[in-house]
DNA sequence: CTGGATCCATGATGATACTG
DNA sequence: CAGTATCATCATGGATCCAG
């Protein structure tokens, strides 16, 4: 009997949950799309060692679960996956899980390991959720020469994570490199230069001291 | 370059996480783990379909990875698996699973599926979590007579599910089997029988009638 | 009986190259 | 840009066997 999928079959809601995204990259293309909706070599790039032909078959599964929708515009070469709301609703296990990592697997990058800002950035977010609660809404825009434009934001409530510049007036703009970047918040905060090579911080001199406060004890999640 | 664990290559806490916990049957494992110290014979029951080859394999993964602590006595037949603090702390990602779950992947069981009703009330368990506050503790003791003996308790902030009696006088008794507690669990709330045949509840009326409204919307999460 | 180990078959994943 | 095709390798499942 050729089974088509690979089951547990278990009556259990946890193996349930593990039978639509517990494959190998699966969560961790979750993860990616969580920043906002992708193009396949997106994923590519942003999943490290992926093939195309794993990723390719990660999101039909997804989709056919309802995880991720395909959005294939005719006269469009591009395709874009963006996560359906059963899909954003995966956030708070692939959080979960961030932190358990970030309290229990955390090793400095290993040489030939590939760091990728967007990861720094959520792992400083999950930990600013965890450790902070400023007394105003906030809005950081960060653009990466070489990759990218973030904007992490605070909005009385939570953090956010969003892929792209908002339209929001920023409290503070930070202009790096991914290098710059991972080198600046790799660095144990005590030991942090005042004026980080490669890492220009525009903004109120106010903004700028509460970003450097909020960020002291990044990494650690602990104490 | 013989790689001797599969990993992502990946600075990223998530990716470091699923290295640990990311493999088939692994969360699993976890799962029932989390209910307290296990033999290896008692995990190959409440895994199913597992062969021992791969779950002695995940067990070791787990106690390098320090998730489970391995408890040989010399002289003694039995091998206990238990969590180690960081295990324990994979709670809230099991959790977190499990309620995207019970949410996006709930099914009847198919025939064939394995039912074992600690599962079951593992979901109640979470359940009850999310969607009662009642205001005083409560402890429920549930004896399988087929089975096992499980003990839900509240105390006040939160629901426990414990693997065995508790020393505490319950609220109440449920005596029951596998198969009458699945069936029961399973009829939607409002056409389940008050009086369920080989479900019996024995204590204090008020507190039979507290059980039958805190299981009313079982296993419904929303709404 | 418990706690595995071993052998083999098969399916899932990876490396590399190539295409509409 | 968004994938397929092909081939090689590895992980997992099923069955069986074994030692304390």
């Amino acid at each position: 009997m050729a089974r088509t999928t690979r089951t547990y079959d278990h009556f259990c809601m946890l193996a349930r949950a593990l039978e639509q995204v517990g494959d190998r990259w699966t969560l961790l293309a979750v993860r990616d799309l969580l920043g906002g909706p992708r193009r396949f070599t997106d994923l590519m790039g942003l999943l490290g060692g992926i093939t195309p032909k794993t990723l390719s078959q990660r999101l039909r599964e997804l989709e056919s679960a309802g995880i991720v929708d395909v959005d294939r515009e005719p006269g469009r070469r591009e395709v874009w996956y963006r996560l359906t709301p059963a899909g954003e609703d995966l956030a708070p296990a692939v959080e979960a899980l961030f932190v358990w990592g970030l309290r229990h697997a955390r090793r400095p990058p290993t040489p030939g390991e590939k760091v990728h800002p967007e990861h720094l950035l959520k792992a400083l977010r999950i930990l600013l959720d965890q450790t902070t609660a400023p007394r105003h809404p906030l809005v950081w825009h960060i653009d990466f020469v070489d990759d990218g434009a973030y904007t992490l934001a605070y909005d009385g409530d939570t953090w956010t994570l969003t892929n792209r510049l908002t339209d929001t007036t920023p409290d503070i703009t930070i202009t790096t490199s991914r290098d710059a970047w991972t080198r600046h918040l790799m660095t144990p905060a005590p030991d942090r230069p005042s004026a980080p090579a490669g890492v220009e911080l525009a903004g109120d001199r106010r903004a700028i001291e509460q970003f450097k406060r909020l960020l002291a004890h990044f990494p650690d999640i602990d104490g």
